[in-house]
Order: C-alpha cells, then structure tokens, then sequence
DNA sequence: ATGCCAACTAAGAGTTGA
C-alpha cells in the first residue's frame, strides 16, 4: 500500500506538471543574492557560466544528519504549549541550531535532516519539527516527514525535507519499500527530485520489517543495508524512466574510497561489500556522480567526526551528493560546513550543494 | 575500530549508532 508523506495534501502522485513550472529566480531572490557571496561557506565558488547581464538562478540545498532534533525542539507537551508551537527560534533558553544553520547560511531553498528520531504517528512532536525551522524572521518552510512506522522501542532514524518554496514540490512522497522513515522524495515541476536519504548503519544484529515486527526476517542488517541501497537503486531508476532528474542527498553510511576515512577505511567483510556494490552497482547503474569528489578531486573533505576525540583524528566522508550526471554542469558549489559551530551537537557536518538554473534543465518528456 | 558506551523508550531489557 502506497505510504503518503505528512505535507503531501493536494498533490497527484506520478506526473509532472510542466505548466505550473516555477522559476526559481522568481521564487529565490535571496538565494540569487548568495550566488555571490561565499563569506560563511569558506569555500571557493565555480565560475557561472552564464553570460553578462544574466544572472543564474541557484538552488540551495543543506543536508545535515542532526544525529537528534532534540536539541532544537521539546516533545513534552506541556513545554510545546509553553513555547507555543509557531515560535521556535528559541526553546526556553537553549538556542535553536537548525535555525541558527538555516540564517546563518541565508535561508536555503531545501533543507534535508537525517535521525531526526520521531515515530511517525506523534502529532505533536511533528508540529514541533515542522515548526522548528521558522522564526519570526524569514521564510515560512513546509516540513515533508519520513519517520519510523515502529510503534514501540526508541524513535530512531527519521528523515525531513524543509522545502522553502512548495510551489515548487509537484509530488512528495515515501517509498514504498521503508517504513523506517530513511527516504523523503520530492518530484519538482521544474524536471528534477530532492531525495533525502538515511541510509542502513550496518550491523551483525537481526533486521527487523516494522511492518511485520513479530515475523523474523532472517536478515541482519549489514544484509539488510545491501538490499536498501538496490531498492533505492531502482527507484532512482523509475524516476528517471519518467523524466526526472535526480539529485540524491544525505548520510548513506558508506566511505567509498580510501581517502574518503581517516584513519583508515573500514576493510571487515560486510563493509567492503557494501562499498563494493555501492561503487560498483548502484552508483554507475544509477548514473550519479559523487559530486564532491567530481568538482574538488582528492581535496580532503569529512563529514562525520568521532566523538570525543580531536577534529580530524577519527573521520569519514559518508554523508555526500549523489548528482544526475545529466546535472553535473548544474552544480556551482559542493562543500562540507565542518566547523564545530556548523555541527552545533551533532557528529556529522552539514553538507552545502548550489545548483544553478534548476528552473531550466531540458524536459526529457 | 567499535559497541566494554551513551541515549533512548517505557517500565525491564532491547535497540541503535561509522
């Protein structure tokens, strides 16, 4: 049975609507303004290529695996109703660093968390999320939620995508292979889709199907985390056979080579495989670019940090941008945020990704 | 290089996380 996302009232499943397409100039004017500015990234900018008097429009996105939202919300619901529900850019006296990222860098168009460790039935606890990216300030972001289907033991896991300006979302959507809350899909008018990924942390421990949490799957879940990334593949797959352009963001738990760890990539049987099939199968197949290593080469780059050790003794890159090769020339910035202040609370840095003119990729339909 | 740990849920032990 199809599963619908929290925010997807109104919208039709499977087709696209070329008419409503948008223009993200219009839509981003603050986003066009930042095109030129790279004082809070630390990064250098690839040239536009556009022609003078021309200015691109630019698509940003922030993926960031928070490890918890607890820190820039409160599930008890007395503390909700004392905070009221629609101001959040604070949480008593504790700063909220979601909405700290999200001013910092200028209100991106898409911001895509990981673990943010709700079940997907609490109410409230939704409201608080979806309320946690707007302050008094700004724009007004629409929150679609992916979270766990579990009804019992701890929240884990859990995915949102903040969408800045939903007009641009045609469908939005789960899959229908995970009800772990790992995968958050948005089908834009503009040809393109967001598909905000928490991929499996593999592990020897049984895997067990939330849909059917009394029927032993005889999977472990380093098995089960293969068998996520060929489902993701195919889905990528038909999404591409209906015209879409994939952009595939967030934590797929993978170091996918050598330089990509620090102290060393994790070589144990069930790590390698993955890596294996992930590099060998399911990224050519899905005709994706890992696109930090394509615009940066071998320039060091992490986004998880063990903790409780020094920055840079214990790090890995497994948190990336997996980018349609169609778009690659798309692409006007990669970068990780790896400063502590950009990590606030969390082990993983938040990744930057500029897309220019996504108002404009040639329709394959 | 994780799981001896820490955090979590939900009422005792089980699950998860580079």
């Amino acid at each position: 049975m199809p599963k619908r996302a929290h925010a997807t009232e109104g919208l039709e499943e499977g087709k696209l609507h070329p008419a409503k397409r948008l223009r993200a100039s219009q839509a981003s004017p603050e986003a066009v303004v930042e095109a030129n500015s790279s004082q809070f990234t630390g990064t250098e900018t690839v040239t536009s290529s556009a022609t003078a008097g021309e200015r691109p429009s630019i698509t940003t996105v922030i993926s960031w695996n928070a490890e918890t939202s607890a820190p820039f919300l409160d599930t008890h619901p007395r503390k909700l109703a004392s905070y009221g529900i629609t101001s959040s850019a604070t949480k008593g006296d504790k700063p909220n660093v979601l909405r700290q990222l999200i001013t910092r860098h200028h209100f991106p168009d898409f911001v895509c968390l990981q673990e943010v460790r709700g079940r997907h039935g609490d109410t409230e606890w939704i409201a608080a999320l979806a309320a946690a990216a707007n302050g008094a300030e700004g724009p007004k972001y629409k929150a679609y939620t992916s979270l766990n289907r579990a009804t019992r033991g701890a929240r884990h896991f859990g995915v949102v995508t903040f969408a800045k300006d939903p007009s641009q979302v045609a469908v939005a959507r789960e899959v229908e292979w995970d009800v772990e809350g790992r995968v958050m899909v948005l089908e834009m008018h503009d040809g393109w889709a967001l598909i905000n990924v928490y991929a499996l942390n593999g592990s020897e421990y049984p895997w067990v199907d939330q849909s059917a949490p009394n029927k032993p799957t005889g999977k472990t879940r380093n098995q089960r985390k293969r068998e996520f990334n060929k489902l993701l593949l195919e889905e990528v797959k038909q999404m591409q056979a209906r015209g879409l352009r994939v952009v595939l963001i967030g934590d797929f738990n993978i170091s996918l080579t050598k330089r990509d760890c620090y102290p060393r990539l994790r070589t144990e049987y069930p790590h390698a495989l993955a890596r294996k099939e992930f590099n060998e199968v399911v990224i050519p197949q899905a005709g994706v670019v890992d696109i930090f290593r394509e615009v940066h080469g071998d320039k060091k780059g992490f986004s998880w940090f063990a903790k409780g050790k020094p920055q840079g003794t214990d790090c890995a890159r497994v948190d990336y941008a997996l980018v349609d090769r169609s778009l690659v020339d798309n692409v006007a910035e990669i970068a990780y945020l790896e400063d502590q202040e950009e990590r606030a609370h969390s082990d993983h840095a938040p990744i930057l990704l500029k897309l220019r003119d996504m108002d404009k990729i040639e329709q394959l339909d």
